[in-house]
RNA sequence: GGCGACGUGGCCGAGUGGCUGAGGCAAGGGCCUGCAAAGCCCUCCACAUGGGUUCGAUUCCCAUCGUCGCCUCCA
């Protein structure tokens, strides 16, 4: 069984499920007020992994992830662009879901918005003022920190410590708040904004609030993981948790958090990638599964670089794996080598050892390179291993490509060439291929030609 | 001020108290090929610095230098 790192806990441990074959994962979605940003996809690829690797050992997962679509950030992008908030909301999420669906990134079983659950958030808001653990000021209703016992337990910090040193952010309702940590679980509305009514006044919630209606309304008590980027950690997670808590429910098991994209020259992002600045760009000029291979590479808990470099050596590994799926094509379905099967769920139960179990591919890979260049029946079970392990990680290997008309009428030519020794119009024809972008390769079965 | 990461070979990136210096990409050599490509084989012997613990440390401890993240709505 799968054993991750728990914040909470901050030690590795078996992911106990709740219910037996089934787990509940929450993953915190991105909030729709602008374009997706590497960061974003490595936070969603990440936990598509997770997520097929769980599914693939036999686990029926049910992944919810939400759409924060009201907030701050949209409210002022919709004044400053002057345009109505929600044609922006549903702008970046189509543009959200279209960059996922390029990065091979499945979609969550529920996709709960915001703004479904402004009636629930209010309800849980007015429970939380009944039992005492919130309080109403003029500008919005707040949660008494103070009354939960264990604040600080993801973010491993003491209220006092945290309150010392701060950021130089900006803090909502600072003046008015019984306590600095306090934080706002409703918003009320300034004139002009978008509001819902409830007994507190008309208002919107405050961004911790939706998280935790929407795990526990979707996925119960006690669901088994909760996971988003280490900056959710604090205040998010820790915010969503004391909600929870103060209210008497249990709430998520185990707490995963993944590490960021960083930029190793202290660059931004977009300038070491020369023409990328958000996933859009990435999965436009480069093979978005070479994306998800960089990050297979790298522990999802440890930061990672994204550089052009990076990015165009995942593609070439994609390109060998492409070749590979295609010059293994027809071995023939077999048993996959269990032994194979068996390390690569060792590498992935602790702690999702993805560089381990992707070092184990690429040397199964070339096993069955070798096999099948010696001719050997091994190739077909080591094949299949191969295709279990790309399933388990998302990875879709391309054995042929689309060819134009034109395209594969010259690899005919370039064969009619060589079976006629006519070496200098082979070569020439082969030169034009390349030039076209085609990778020609030679196979027992004549030309073939792949991107 | 607090909490926490991290500094590994040309690049990216795992890992461990003493035979894994993983793996990928790049580079060089070889096999294969008409020549290539693809594939296979081989080579390139690192672990920030200074101490300490130890029979032995890249791996444990301490310090130093450096980089970075979070500390109220950023994956």
């Amino acid at each position: 069984m799968l054993h991750l790192y728990d914040t909470a806990t901050r030690k590795v441990r078996e992911l106990e499920l709740r219910e037996p074959g089934k787990v509940g994962i929450y993953l915190c979605g991105p909030t729709v007020y602008g374009p997706p940003h590497i960061g974003h996809g490595r936070a969603t690829l990440v936990y598509d992994v997770l997520r097929r690797y769980l599914e693939w050992t036999g686990l029926q997962v049910r992944l919810v992830s939400n759409v924060t679509d009201i907030d701050d950030a949209i409210i002022n992008r919709a004044n400053t662009e002057n345009r109505p908030w929600q044609e922006i909301t549903h702008k970046c999420e189509s543009v959200w879901f279209e960059a996922m669906g390029k990065l091979g990134v499945a979609r969550p079983s529920d996709i709960p918005h915001a703004t479904e659950y402004v009636d629930q958030m209010v309800t849980m808001i007015g429970q939380l003022v009944e039992i005492g653990r919130a309080y109403a000021t003029e500008d919005g209703v707040y949660l008494n920190v103070a009354t939960v016992e264990d604040y600080g337990l993801l973010v491993n910090q003491k209220l006092s410590d945290m309150l010392e040193g701060g950021s130089d952010r900006e803090v909502y309702g600072a003046e008015n708040k019984h306590h600095p940590a306090d934080f706002v679980l409703w918003k009320m509305a300034k004139p002009g904004e978008p509001s819902w009514p409830s007994k507190f006044g008309d208002g919107r919630p405050g961004w911790h609030s939706e998280c935790v209606v929407m795990s526990l309304d979707l996925l119960g008590e006690g669901f088994d993981l909760h996971c988003g980027g280490m900056d959710l950690k604090f205040p998010h997670h820790e915010n969503e948790r004391a909600q929870a808590i103060a209210l008497g429910k249990r709430f998520a098991n185990h707490w995963m958090h993944n590490g960021f994209v960083v930029d190793t020259e202290g660059e931004k992002m977009s300038k070491s990638l020369g023409n990328v600045d958000n996933l859009l760009d990435l999965v436009e000029n480069y093979d978005p599964r070479a994306y998800r291979m960089l990050l297979l590479q790298s522990h999802y808990r440890g930061p990672v670089s994204v550089t052009k470099d990076n990015i165009e050596a995942a593609e070439k590994v994609m390109a060998g794996f492409d070749s590979f799926a295609a010059r293994t094509a027809d071995v023939g379905d077999a048993t996959p080598d269990q032994a194979v099967l068996v390390k690569f769920r060792e590498f992935m139960d602790n702690d999702l050892d993805t560089p381990g179990a992707t070092a184990l591919l690429f040397d199964t890979v070339r096993r069955a390179n070798a096999a099948l260049d010696a001719g050997s029946k091994e190739v077909a079970a080591l094949a299949a291993a191969v295709r279990e392990i790309c399933t388990a990680f998302g990875l879709v290997l391309v054995a042929t490509h689309d060819v134009p008309a034109e395209i594969a009428a010259k690899a005919t030519a370039l064969d009619a060439a060589r079976a006629a020794k006519d070496f200098a119009k082979a070569d020439a024809l082969r030169d034009e291929l390349k030039v076209a972008g085609w990778t020609v390769e030679t196979t027992s079965k004549g030309t073939v030609v792949r991107r």
